[in-house]
DNA sequence: CTCGGTATCGCAACATGTTGCATCTGCAGT
DNA sequence: ACTGCAGATGCAACATGTTGCGATACCGAG
């Protein structure tokens, strides 16, 4: 029974992710609505990263009638799923990763407004996290994580200057 | 000449600091106006972090007519001074630290919410700043950091769970 | 297929900052 | 003391979320 009557292309790893959501709402008790709909559909057509408003901009390019608050509570509720991850950016506004996506941090330059991303695997990461919790006992949601400074092309120009 | 004529008490180390504030805004180009002064009333009596919004109501208790953008606008100036430095919690909101602090991270507990200095001298935080800047070039602005994540005492009961 | 409970929605008000602009004022120079 | 002007202020509008509440509609049971 492969591909019967399958429309368009099939992405297998991709939307069987999103095929799940609405009975994986309802198995919780929750429901599977028109708005709802409509953000999971841009979701799925995300990768990476995204504001919230920018996220609110996509659905109101699908549907006129789309109201912030519901895409914000819907977002809840998909990191409750486990769908999205949210961050606070440099600039404190907030950020949404995709999921899957290797969990990874930021870098973010403040002289030159740049952007990194820090690998969960990379050695520095996986170090820190390591010593904060045996230091500490404290686990560190590691995408969650923007670290904030100066990069290393903005370095060398400030020491000219 | 010591403590000619001087009113009430007085702490070198603590007032010296802000008595110079109009002049060092002077040697700039920049004014001392009595919002600003209001302003800098309101931090010197504050110790650690403050809210932005938490800054703007005492200024109002001491001025009713503060206008928050005026705030705003003057912590940026102090800033720059270095008198205060800012972060965002973890929840993005700003978050204003009065120096002289030692300069310091936050762990902050998703689960209970509860938040823990990390002191820059910390060998946890020392480690990573130095592993992240041979590593990448990046230096990291240690008190703009707030590590989100689940505290000890909240990973041991949700072991439970 | 209809019904009822309750999750969700739409909307309005609020919270916390940010920005553009016309007006005002601190202060350096005379 | 007076004056000019760049730096500040006040105000209003906007950006990005959050929250309370009454109305709506999803969906499991009968």
């Amino acid at each position: 029974m492969r591909a019967t009557g399958s429309p368009s292309e099939w992405r297998p790893e991709v939307d069987r992710q999103w095929a799940g959501i609405p009975d994986r709402l309802r198995a919780r008790g929750l429901r599977w609505t028109p708005q709802r709909r409509i953000l999971v559909e841009v979701l799925s057509g995300t990768d990476g990263h995204v504001t919230g408003a920018e996220l609110v901009e996509r659905c109101k390019a699908l549907d006129p009638d789309t109201i912030p608050s519901t895409v914000y509570r819907t977002l809840d509720v998909l990191e409750d799923l486990g769908v999205v991850r949210h961050s606070h950016g440099a600039d404190g506004r907030e950020e949404f990763h995709v999921l899957p996506v290797e969990e990874h941090a930021h870098l973010y330059c403040r002289v030159c407004s740049g952007s990194w991303e820090l690998g969960a695997d990379d050695p520095v990461v996986a170090a820190a996290v390591v010593a904060v919790r045996d230091g500490h006992g404290f686990a560190i949601d590691v995408p969650h994580l923007t670290l904030t400074g100066v990069c290393a092309a903005c370095r060398a120009k400030e020491v000219d200057a």
